[in-house]
RNA sequence: GGCCAGUUGGUGAAGUGGCUUAACACACUGCCCUUUCACGGCAGCAUUCACGGAUUCGAAUUCCGUACUGGUCACCA
């Protein structure tokens, strides 16, 4: 009789789960290989949080030379989001986190869009109404409703189980009489648990967590024929070959449903590895990271906000692994590629993204860069977002690397830069069209201060010819016939005797070229602009 | 409310019975170096690991209870 209902609810499925199984074999790959997958849902813009998931599943893959996959789960076309899977393909890009096959580059195990394999879940729920394992639900919304209301009233557990799944026995008459109506159903899986008993998910990162048994007839198809999550996961992981199932810890409480769906289904459940939320804290409460409640965790906002990929990813590993950091600090020569990832040390709680530790390893990542590779990477950049400054990058190349290249020598390199944005904000001085068109370049600093008429001396002396030696030694000899102290110790054992020391004459130097408090080497900056440029600078500063 | 998990400094965290008078990083403070700032170096920043009890010669690390935080209980993923 399951035989009979099964033939009325899927006339149409002729494919068997042995012809798929005999489709989609077991991937020949070496012992200890990780085929692992990506699995987003094309509900809006991409967030962080998905692309730490993506980032972690690939490396795994990649340093076992496993398989990483893409699988778009757009089960729920209601949710869908035109345009969302392209923005999904376009952060991977962009994030440099590449797929061995999956959804728009196809493979042997597709196809990855999970609304094109309809006849695939429905082959697999027919075979588990064949075998008495699933079977028709007309239940209405009401009714479920309904039974929920009394279940709550009585502090029971919640859904559609034991006595409560009333479809569970329909006679084939009944089924076929709902038909003859039209009324909808959906199929629910057929559970035999017992609410008593316990199962154990072996999580890869969490450790041994005990759950209780699944016992709820979940839906595994909806009205519209297509598969829940649940469903599709088990279906799909087992005929894709996954040997790892790397997802949000959203889900261990459906763990259960999904190793029950395994065993009914005959198959052999993967290893499963949840891994904590990235969370964030907002009125002194942390929550998980939102899509639809936090834009500022899209994806495409690093890339406005001139946050390099590398630094993006960097950042990631760090939140990864706890032991990359320090691994990355140590091996200043080494890449992201060249680090093992490892289950035990991901973090098991929620973890906060927190923007200003992003900045700072921004800050060291463009420090190890060269000022050619630092300029070709903004100029990407610029060209994007910025195309006026982006046009002076061109026509000024070699003014710019000369002062992205100040400082930046092996061992101390400055750190002021930790966005794209920042290689403008550091450098416009440098720049007359852009100085000169400053409503006020002058503003973090105190223009009575400034010794005019000694910087004028100054640059009677002042040559670009000068080594920094004796750059630096002019301006001693400046400071002692000018009452300042030649050294900053000397003024500090006795600072009525002078008006100042060395430093101060630097400083207000710096103020009237730069307007700025901090520079790198000042000296080099002084070449860059050239004697004229500078006594541009000053008659500019007198006007202020 | 049921079930599950987590709780170490301002922050992220290392740590799974003695090597911990708690690593590392960020932030902050002070000093040093330096032509200023920055960079860098050094030092300071939890005598204590949510709280209470238990086990033990010995606990941040094991067990029990309490509190708090988070996750989850859809024909959403």
């Amino acid at each position: 009789m399951n035989k009979e209902l099964a033939e009325l609810l899927f006339p149409n499925i002729l494919v068997t789960p042995e012809e798929l199984e005999e489709k989609y074999p077991v991937r020949e790959l070496k012992e200890g290989a990780f085929v692992t997958r990506f699995g987003p849902s094309p509900t809006g813009f991409m967030h962080i949080g998905n692309l730490y998931g993506a980032f972690i599943s690939s490396s795994l893959a990649k340093q076992s030379n496993g398989v990483f996959y893409l699988r778009i789960e757009d089960t729920d076309s209601k949710r869908e989001v035109e345009g969302a899977k392209e923005l999904i393909l376009n952060a991977l890009e962009h994030f440099q986190i590449s797929y061995d096959e999956g959804y728009s580059k196809g493979g042997a195990y597709g196809p990855y869009l999970q609304s094109e394999r309809k006849e695939i879940y429905q082959a697999y729920a027919k075979r588990l109404v064949e075998e008495g394992k699933a079977y028709p639900c007309f239940m209405t919304e009401e009714e479920i409703s309904e039974i929920r209301e009394g279940q709550e009233l009585r502090k029971e557990m919640i859904g559609i189980y034991g006595h409560y799944a009333v479809d569970r026995n329909l006679s084939l008459e009944e089924v076929q009489e709902h038909l003859k109506n039209h009324d909808p159903y959906v199929i629910r899986m057929k559970s035999p648990g017992d609410m008593h008993k316990e199962i154990v998910l072996h999580d890869l990162i969490k450790g041994d967590i005990t759950l209780p048994e699944n016992v709820i007839d979940e839906v595994i198809l909806k009205k519209d024929g297509i598969p829940t999550y649940h469903f599709a996961h088990v279906v799909d992981d087992h005929l894709m070959r996954t040997t790892h199932v790397i997802r949000g810890d959203e889900w261990v409480p459906s763990f259960p449903k999904h190793l029950q769906l395994n065993q009914l289904l005959g198959f052999k459940p993967c290893k499963y590895a949840h891994i904590a939320p990235l969370t964030k804290k907002e009125d002194g409460k942390i929550r998980k990271l939102s899509k639809r409640k936090d834009p500022e965790f899209s994806v495409d906002y690093y890339q406005q906000a001139g946050i390099p990929v590398e630094g993006v990813r960097l950042y990631l590993a760090t939140l990864a692994n706890t032991n990359f950091e320090e691994w990355y600090l140590q091996n200043k020569d080494k890449t992201i590629a060249d680090f093992t990832f490892s289950f035990k040390k991901m973090p098991t709680g929620g973890t906060l993204f927190d923007m200003e530790k992003l900045n700072n390893i921004c800050r060291t990542y463009f420090s190890r860069l060269s000022a050619e590779a630092l300029y070709q990477e903004s100029l990407e950049y610029y060209e994007k977002y910025d195309v006026s400054f982006a046009d002076i990058m061109k026509k000024e190349k070699e003014r710019l690397i000369a002062f992205l290249d100040i400082e930046r020598d092996g061992k101390r390199p400055r750190k002021d830069i930790a966005t794209y944005q920042d290689v403008k904000k550091e450098s416009f001085y440098i720049f007359d069209e852009l100085f000169y068109q400053e409503e006020n370049p002058y503003q973090e600093i105190k223009k009575e201060e400034i010794d005019i008429p000694l910087l004028e001396e100054y640059m009677m002396r002042f040559s670009t010819q000068d080594s920094q030696e004796e750059w630096y030694e002019k301006i001693k000899v400046l400071a002692e016939e000018s009452g300042y102290a030649p050294t900053v110790k000397m003024y500090k054992e006795s600072p009525e005797e002078y008006k100042g020391h060395i430093g101060d004459i630097c400083e207000m130097l710096r103020h009237v070229v730069t307007g700025k408090v901090q520079t790198p080497n000042l000296y080099n900056i002084l070449n860059i602009l050239g004697k004229q440029g500078i006594e541009k600078r000053i008659e500019f500063f007198k006007k202020q």
